[in-house]
DNA sequence: ATAATTGCAAATGCTTTGCTTGTGA
DNA sequence: TCACAAGCAAAGCATTTGCAATTAT
């Protein structure tokens, strides 16, 4: 069993059919799909599963905390499995790849900026746009 | 005459009265009005002007670098003149109320791991959600 | 003069939802 | 059993666009 399904035992997410496929194909992913990719994914394993189940369980799945949303450029909301370790994303403005980075530094500066400004910080969004060095 | 409009003119984009009535309305803002917000804001000198037109202009306002697009939290982009020196934003998530702020120390920090990761930084989107500290 | 711009309404793309049928605990 | 979930199609919302009429240079 994958850790999405494990997560939605614990939290009490009822596992259906559906959902338990959903999981595994969220799990198997290392890049950050969007509805419709993940939609076309699970097809493969159940082709009468509908995008409309996809969309209401990554919602489930995002309110209970098992994986997060993501807003980059493009319009299209895109997924991944909530990582144990927070980290933010460097997205490649030419092939769309996007690489995951942690930074310290930068998230305490973060808090520091917040704290200056009279205010707790809750949540942040950092994301970087670059072009790849060629050498 | 309003930096924007003088902007259009340095760039060469056509000054109709319609899109002088938006770029006085965008300079006079001090928030991050969303288009639906400045068509009303708008409309309040000219009744006639329609919403296709204000998401036309600032489409093209924002092509031209005139103004900034931001995709905060809530589904509808907002937009603010562009600012002379570049900053970031901590959105207030109980008020909806946003403050800029400038910080170098996280700028740089931002161009060292792109280059770490082998990427020149050629755009980024940092947001801080918080909620104020009483004291 | 004429290429660009506007207003309107229709179309788009992503996402949500009402309703009926199916199903997990 | 029975509250909840799924599938389908229709609706919703922000944004874009085709077209005929209007306008800036």
């Amino acid at each position: 069993m994958n850790k999405i399904e494990e997560k939605c035992i614990s939290k009490g997410v009822r596992l259906t059919d559906q959902r338990k496929v959903i999981a595994e194909a969220m799990s198997a992913s290392t890049d950050h799909p969007d509805v419709d990719e993940l939609h076309k994914r699970v097809n493969k394993v159940d082709k009468k599963i509908s995008i409309a189940t996809v969309y209401r369980t990554v919602k489930l799945f995002e309110e209970s905390g098992i994986v997060e949303k993501h807003d980059f450029k493009g319009g299209k909301a895109r997924y991944e499995e909530s990582p144990d370790e927070h980290h933010d994303h460097l997205i490649d403005i030419n092939s769309g790849e996007i690489i995951e980075f942690v930074d310290k530094e930068i998230e305490n500066l973060q808090n520091k900026v917040a704290e200056k400004l009279g205010y707790k910080l809750v949540d942040h969004k950092l994301e970087l746009y670059g072009s790849k060095i060629k050498k």
